[in-house]
RNA sequence: GGGCUCGUGGUCUAGUGGUUAUGACAUCGCUCUCACACAGCGAAGGCCGCCGGUUCAAAUCCGGCCGGGCCCA
């Protein structure tokens, strides 16, 4: 009867629950590995790259608990933040700002928690065994509560301040646009070149936002650029405006777009924006809520901006500054709702201090360990490329309320420690009134940015501030494993929150992965129709085919879905399964006293460098590289060939016990990979003996000892049977038949072991004959040593080698002045032996006789 | 446009200076063989993206180009 995974991973996942074998135990003596799971987005049912990323996290928690270590695995779902109000809004057909904000907030709750039960049961059926005693969500009280004490306390400290800062702002809806709201548009616009004069100088600029004149605060052109060298830092006036601005180089500007010469505006777009913090320009405000011009646009102030743009462009003509128009194309940010070209407008907002700590950033990142090493360097050119500090104000609704209260005169009171968690919506403030103006005090509207709540998950797992005792066992964590897409946002304010909170990076190592691609290499979309649902994988191929192919992707690259690894998996699954099977079979059945023999010591040699192999792969996060050792460990050297050399004397009780171990080890080193044929063929077979409630309650095995003598004639042995099974094929002799002699032929001596041989082969012979074989060179290999000596005479020695074969014969060979020893070389023979059917293998040929 | 990364038989992949380039899936032979036909044995299939450089020697190191991916508050 063949393995039935979907049975098995029904029985297995409920098991492991139900028994709670993954359950952290906080009295345990062990070294505790922790892991700073990445809460699941609740938006919606998990995709095929969730479900990859938390298999590789997964098998990095099992493979630490079966090496003795108490793996601290939280469950946990991140709920807050634009995704899920948009979903609700889609879901009820209600838009949140013309809707009740708790009754919205409500809503939030509701369809994060309804998509939270579908995860988790999805997670199960992977195999994931994420800790339910360790839940948290991060739209909890008791998480918000640490959102809000963390802020307080950097507040405190200074590190927390208001300024200004541009939001994407539709005019017409009069509302902040979150940047995932925006809708990208491609829209002809014109380009104007517009003539700016100074003392002496003239130079042209093109702008598609002339209205913007009034704001100007400088002239940026490209350093490289030669039509402009003699003009920066020279001073330059706005047309109709008269103010003075600067001529100021910056390599950003693009040479080829216009004239090469830019206005900076306070603010059209980002790129304005990164020039004003570069070079510390003034924010003004020429353009207001409802888009219209400000005071500072003097005798256009009031006008629209399409008003402006028209009027201005009138009065460049009528003094003479404006040269050229043309139509260029462009892409305009525009409301999701509206359509309207958004504005970048000035708001006051909350910041976070994180510029002055760059260097320090950079120490941080370089004090942790780094899988792979090279998304070390994406953090670093980030931290390099910030211009500004953290900006954590929003405003939205779902969301951690910012903890405080202003007056109608900018003042504000920051909540107590002691009340958190605070809506200030709802919850009075510390104080009556205003302690500046005494007026009265209202609570902020606005929100955190989300990534303020995920990057205290690790202060939030290892109980900072909750329980001191255990805070400083836990903290710093073991290992964050993260996608590659959020380093410069989870990995890094996780890192500057950990350290500005505790002095401390939060985790000793970081684990980056990349994302699955569909099937013809590109991302997967709903609209390309190139979506894989594991769902439906999971049914056609069990979790642990799926995990069999996350583990044969290489950490932190992105790989191409390949069902074609699933479906080697599947075989692998198993494989393993049968193996167990003939374990099984034979339980019992054992009636002779035996010995090792050295297929058997051969088979401990391989397994040693397979467990050895695994554990260095696993260690360093390179599951490809696990898998691959294991599998064909498992694959070929104990299933095509130990099996088959065993069959004939399974019976006796040594060798049953040495592939009952062997079989065992085997299994307990994939089980991180293959969890569920793991546990099934653990309960099958091993733990009444074992005595341990779960295969995951094993220790991963140790070395065993071994004959290395026995080991090589073991090596030997394998090679004669599987070159005479081989003839038995092309004989066509049926392996079940007996033959009646097997040969060894061979110039020198051969050591093998005639039982196993002869016991495998079923020959009732086995001699060893000298017979006329002709022995020819096949290949000739030089180790890398003598390569790097020999240099270009390499080549030229060989062909010597292969013209005079007897030289091969002595010690060392003289070659062109140079002396090399005989055992640099490595050569492989081909025998013949005429009138018979031989196979040749390294060092001796076999034949049968029937 | 910038940073990082990938580009190897039909498909996907291993391989960070050396000799005959790894494996899987698919394909084609031959075998129901007493754990497994979800198996075994064998075969065919590659100027290692392109161009140039360094070197006695390059899939591998360097530069450029072309194409894919992630990120750019």
């Amino acid at each position: 009867m063949p393995y039935d995974f979907r049975e098995s991973e029904r029985k297995w996942s409920t098991f492991w629950k139900d028994e709670r074998i993954f359950q952290y135990n906080f009295n345990s003596k062990k070294p505790t590995y922790s892991i700073d799971t990445p809460p699941r987005y609740a938006s919606g049912k998990m995709h095929i790259g969730h479900a990859f990323h938390y298999s590789h996290i997964d098998m990095v928690a099992k493979y630490h608990k079966i090496r003795g270590e108490e793996v601290f695995f939280p469950l946990c779902f991140d709920v807050n933040g634009m995704p899920i109000e948009v979903n609700v809004e889609k879901k009820y057909g209600i838009k949140m700002r013309e809707y009740d904000r708790q009754k919205f907030v409500k809503l939030c709750e509701e369809f994060a928690e309804g998509n939270i039960q579908a995860m988790i049961s999805q997670f199960s059926s992977l195999g994931i065994t994420a800790d339910p005693s360790l839940y948290f969500k991060t739209d909890s009280e008791m998480y918000r509560k640490y959102t809000q004490i963390s802020f307080i306390r950097l507040h405190k400290r200074g590190l927390a301040y208001k300024g200004k800062h541009p939001v994407n702002w539709c005019p017409r809806c009069e509302t902040a646009i979150a940047e995932s709201e925006i809708v990208y548009e491609e829209r002809e616009v014109s380009l104007n070149d517009i003539k700016f004069s100074g003392d002496g100088i003239e130079l042209i600029i093109s702008t598609t936002r002339p209205e913007l004149l009034p704001a100007c605060l400088a002239i940026a052109v490209n350093p490289k650029d030669n039509r402009f060298a003699n003009l920066v830092g020279k001073e330059v006036k706005l047309p109709i405006f008269g103010k003075e601005v600067q001529v100021i180089a910056d390599d950003e500007v693009l040479m080829d777009f216009g004239t090469g010469a830019e206005m900076i505006c306070s603010v059209g777009d980002k790129a304005d924006l990164k020039m004003i913090y570069k070079h510390s320009l003034p924010f003004l405000k020429s353009i207001d809520e409802q888009g219209k011009l400000t005071d500072i646009a003097g005798k256009y102030a009031g006008l629209t901006i399409k008003e402006a743009q028209k009027k201005i462009i009138e009065d460049l003509k009528t003094s003479g500054n404006f040269i050229s128009s043309s139509r260029i194309k462009q892409n305009v940010g525009t409301c999701w709702r509206c359509g309207t070209p958004l504005e970048f407008l000035q708001k006051e907002q909350w910041f976070i201090k994180s510029t002055e700590f760059k260097e320090d950033l950079k120490k941080w990142a370089d004090s942790l360990e780094w899988h792979p090493i090279f998304m070390k360097k994406r953090l670093d050119d980030w931290i390099d490329s910030l211009s500004w500090d953290w900006v954590v104000s929003r405003q939205r609704y779902f969301a951690t309320p910012i903890p405080l209260w202003e007056c109608k005169n900018g003042h504000t009171v920051v909540a107590e420690e002691e009340q958190c968690y605070v809506d200030p919506l709802i919850d009075p403030p510390p104080v009556k009134e205003c302690p500046v103006c005494h007026e009265s005090l209202k609570g902020s509207e606005e929100v955190f940015d989300t990534w303020m709540d995920s990057s205290i998950s690790p202060l939030f797992n290892t109980f900072y501030d909750r329980d001191e005792k255990l805070f400083s066992k836990m903290y710093p964590m073991s290992l964050r494993p993260q996608g590659q897409d959020i380093i410069r946002t989870w990995a890094y304010y996780s890192l500057l929150r950990g350290n500005l909170l505790t002095g401390e990076n939060p985790w000793k190592s970081i684990m980056v992965d990349g994302n699955i691609m569909a099937p013809d290499g590109r991302p997967m979309h709903a609209s390309w129709g190139n979506v894989v649902d594991p769902n439906v994988l999971l049914d056609k191929f069990g979790a642990d085919a799926f995990r069999y192919f996350t583990a044969s992707c290489s950490l932190g690259e992105d790989t191409a879905f390949r069902e074609r690894d699933l479906v080697r998996g599947q075989r692998l699954m198993n494989k393993i399964f049968n193996l167990v099977s003939f374990l099984e079979f034979y339980k019992g059945k054992q009636d002779k006293d035996d010995e090792l023999r050295p297929a058997d010591h051969w088979i401990l040699r391989q397994m040693n460098a397979m467990l050895s192999q695994v554990r260095e792969a696993m260690d360093s996060f390179e599951f490809d590289r696990a898998i691959k050792v294991a599998e064909s460990f498992i694959w070929h050297d104990l299933a095509d060939n130990y099996v088959e050399i065993i069959k004939h004397r399974i019976t006796g009780s040594k060798t049953y016990e040495n592939f009952y171990k062997v079989l065992l080890s085997s299994i307990v080193a994939i089980s991180p990979i293959f969890p569920f044929i793991a546990e099934d063929s653990y309960q099958r077979a091993f733990r009444s003996r074992e005595g341990k409630r779960s295969i995951f309650e094993l220790e991963y095995p140790g070395e065993a000892s071994f004959s290395s003598d026995d080991a090589e004639t073991g090596e030997r042995t394998i090679d004669a049977i599987s070159m005479m099974r081989d003839l038995k094929v092309k004989d066509k002799i049926s392996l079940s038949d007996g033959v009646k002699k097997a040969s060894i032929l061979s110039s020198a001596e051969v050591k093998v072991d005639d039982e196993d041989i002869k016991g495998t082969i079923r020959a009732e012979v086995l001699s060893y004959e000298n017979g006329s074989i002709e022995e020819k060179i096949q290949s000739l290999k030089l180790t890398p040593e003598t390569y790097s000596i020999l240099r270009e005479k390499a080549e030229a020695f060989i062909k010597y080698l292969h013209q005079n074969p007897v030289v091969l014969n002595s010690e060392t060979i003289e070659f062109e002045g140079m002396k090399i020893k005989r055992e640099e070389i490595i050569v492989t023979k081909s025998y013949s032996v005429q009138g018979m059917n031989v196979n040749c293998g390294n060092g001796f040929c076999v034949s049968i006789l029937k």
